[in-house]
RNA sequence: GGUCCCGUAGUUCAAUGGAUAGAAUAGAAGUUUCCUAAACUUUUGAUGCAGGUUCGAUUCCUGCCGGGACUACCA
């Protein structure tokens, strides 16, 4: 049990003890004290005064009396400041907690196991990924780990959305302007390739307009009957017709994107445990439009086309199916959900999807729920905030969109500069420095996305956003390098003497290593990757305060530099650990 | 028009309704005969505006101002 937890409940008993009422440890409410009061955790007094009836004065008096005469192993001193109850926590206590997990990583115990399907990343098949996938893909993958690590059982999936008109675009502009090119011809990235015709249409597209308005056609008729966007039509048609021709041009293109995308996944640690794939799933929802017609969840309008009413839970009308008997984007989603269902049988489903898709998500959940789909309820959108330039949106018409491989590869370069003005490992070798540029170049990067509140927008300015120093992945690395370096030297000896007092700073760095098991619990049930990135943060920030007021190797006594060697242990398996939590390594020297 | 989200140091981010709003970066001043200075120490600097609820509000409520997303028979 955490301290904070065992603060909590000993309050409670107190309480209840004292008072004779049933209390439960969870209106309790305990923070870390402020560093300007004596003490290490606070129990705030205001929220129990009411229920109690009695002064803070009183209170703090009686309970603090109360848990130092029933508790003399958790706390040395309390003192009462205005309602605060703030506590010493005793240094044994931390000393034991430090020799039991010293050699280990603190354990996480589960309090549920519950069966759970996370879906990121999904993306279209006609662009190489960019700086929004990033964040997709990172905050999706720590969200896994970190529920995996809070005892779930978690599957990884993706959804590639591999057909529609805008996959037809990049074909119709390969057939048109390749003259059969094809990646190895170029040498060139299957993803980026294949991207590059996408772009081609759009310009090609932009021209027929420009000639069709200079024939004095509206812009909304000129876009409609540009040559090119009616054979992009007709290719659609083909495709869903299964026209051989264009289904070969199509799995073959797809497969140099597949190609593409699978590098980069390999080398940003993205995995999965299935892929869907749109083409073969984009069909299975039409059957809820009958199902949901039979039983007068949805309706049908006199031009044939199919809806829901959600006027009543303050939406509007959507359309689910079109009058030419089609499916739309979420009627594609309801077959998805129902596949994914028969596939693994969740409790839960999460779906990682930017928050331009918020009410998409919130129709899809309440179609689900009319429909009466057992496991409607364990949908949840984990939306998250898209990437800006301080400029605002990346747009793909005026060429802002940040592409990953390029952003990555800028990156490993700053890494590989940085590392040898540094040059702490002249004995690597040439794989080694390369392999340590990629692991320093992807730490920051997926630092810094990932330390912002998944919910929240945020901004990536090229200039300034690469960066080693300060609040970044780099330093988090460069602590546990430092830290690997001290127990190369020496390593800690089995025991421990445990009635040894602490420094100032020893101790404010185990209480929060100690902190470790509910962050990662707490980071699970919300869902949020930055709380860890934030701790393991303050962990190396305190580690290094640390260890620039203390020596470890020379310290006073033999005793002290084991103690401070097994601090070092357990803060480099914390710092690990955590980054790992975020899909970062740690290097061993830098 | 309707629905939803966001406004915190110059900048990028923190803060389950709790104590004097934390970091980083940029600016200023320091620390290397000593375990990795990608570090450490000191310092300047912020809750959009106006009300309300509360012992206590960055947090909850209302209004205003500013920014964004969604509101497609696109996916």
């Amino acid at each position: 049990m955490s301290l904070v937890a065992r603060v909590k409940e000993a309050a409670a008993k107190a309480i209840e003890a004292l008072y004779q009422i049933s209390f439960s440890a969870d209106a309790v409410l305990v923070n870390q004290t402020k560093p300007e009061f004596e003490g290490d955790y606070t129990i705030v007094l205001f929220a129990l005064i009411k229920q109690l009836k009695k002064s803070p004065e009183v209170l703090g008096k009686e309970l603090g009396d109360y848990l130092m005469q029933q508790h003399h192993d958790l706390f040395t001193s309390y003192n009462i400041i205005k309602g605060f109850l703030n506590l010493t926590v005793k240094d044994e206590y931390l000393v034991q907690f430090l020799s039991e997990n010293s050699t280990t990583v603190p354990l996480i115990n589960p309090d549920t196991t519950k069966k759970i399907i996370i879906e990121y990343s999904s993306p279209n098949t006609n662009k190489p990924l960019h700086l929004g996938h990033l964040r997709n893909i990172f905050y999706g993958w720590s969200v896994a780990q970190i529920l995996k690590a809070a005892g779930q059982d978690v599957m990884k999936t993706c959804v590639v959305n591999d057909r529609g008109v805008h996959i037809c675009k990049s074909m119709i502009a390969w057939e048109q302007f390749s003259n059969g090119a094809t990646p190895e011809s170029t040498a060139t990235k299957g993803d980026h390739f294949v991207g590059d015709y996408y772009v081609k249409f759009s310009n090609e597209h932009k021209r027929q307009i420009e000639e069709l308005i200079a024939t004095g056609i509206s812009k909304e008729e000129a876009e409609k009957r540009a040559p090119i966007m009616q054979q992009t039509q007709q290719m659609l048609v083909d495709w869903e017709k299964g026209k051989p021709e264009v289904i070969d041009l199509w799995k073959r293109m797809n497969s140099w994107v597949y190609k593409g995308f699978d590098q980069t996944y390999q080398r940003i640690g993205a995995d999965f445990d299935k892929i869907y794939y749109e083409s073969e799933t984009y069909l299975l929802g039409k059957r809820f439009v009958e199902e949901g017609l039979a039983q007068g969840v949805l309706f049908k309008k006199e031009d044939g086309s199919v809806w829901i009413d959600l006027t009543a839970e303050g939406l509007d009308e959507k359309l689910v199916l079109r009058k030419d008997g089609t499916s739309v984007y979420i009627t594609q989603d309801l077959g998805l959900a129902e596949e994914k269902y028969q596939d693994f049988h969740y409790d839960q489903s999460f779906y990682v999807i930017a928050d331009e898709q918020n009410y998409h998500m919130k129709v899809l959940k309440l179609i689900l729920q009319k429909l009466g789909k057992p496991y409607a309820d364990g949908i949840q959108h984990l939306s998250y905030g898209m990437v800006e330039l301080p400029s605002g949106r990346m747009k793909s018409r005026e060429g802002t969109v940040v592409d990953a491989d390029d952003l990555i590869d800028e990156m490993v370069k700053e890494a590989a500069a940085k590392t040898k003005e540094k040059s702490k490992v002249e004995e690597f070798s040439n794989e080694e420095l390369n392999q340590l540029y990629e692991t320093i170049a992807l730490g920051a990067l997926k630092f810094f996305l990932i330390k912002v509140d998944p919910k929240k927008r945020m901004v990536f300015n090229p200039e300034e956003s690469i960066d080693f120093h300060g609040f970044t992945g780099p330093f988090i690395q460069y602590t546990h390098a430092r830290i690997k370096s001290i127990l190369r030297k020496e390593t800690p000896s089995g025991s421990l003497r445990t009635d040894g007092t602490l420094e100032k700073l020893e101790k404010e760095l185990l209480l929060l290593l100690e902190q470790y098991p509910q962050i990662v619990k707490d980071a699970a049930t919300e869902h949020n990757p930055a709380a860890v990135a934030n701790y393991v943060y303050s962990v190396a920030q305190t580690y290094n305060t640390f260890y620039t007021a203390h020596s470890v190797l020379k310290a006073e006594d033999e005793e002290k530099k084991q103690l401070r060697l097994h601090l070092c242990q357990l803060t480099a398996n914390v710092l690990k650990e955590g980054m790992y939590l975020l899909g970062i390594n740690v290097p061993e020297r830098m």
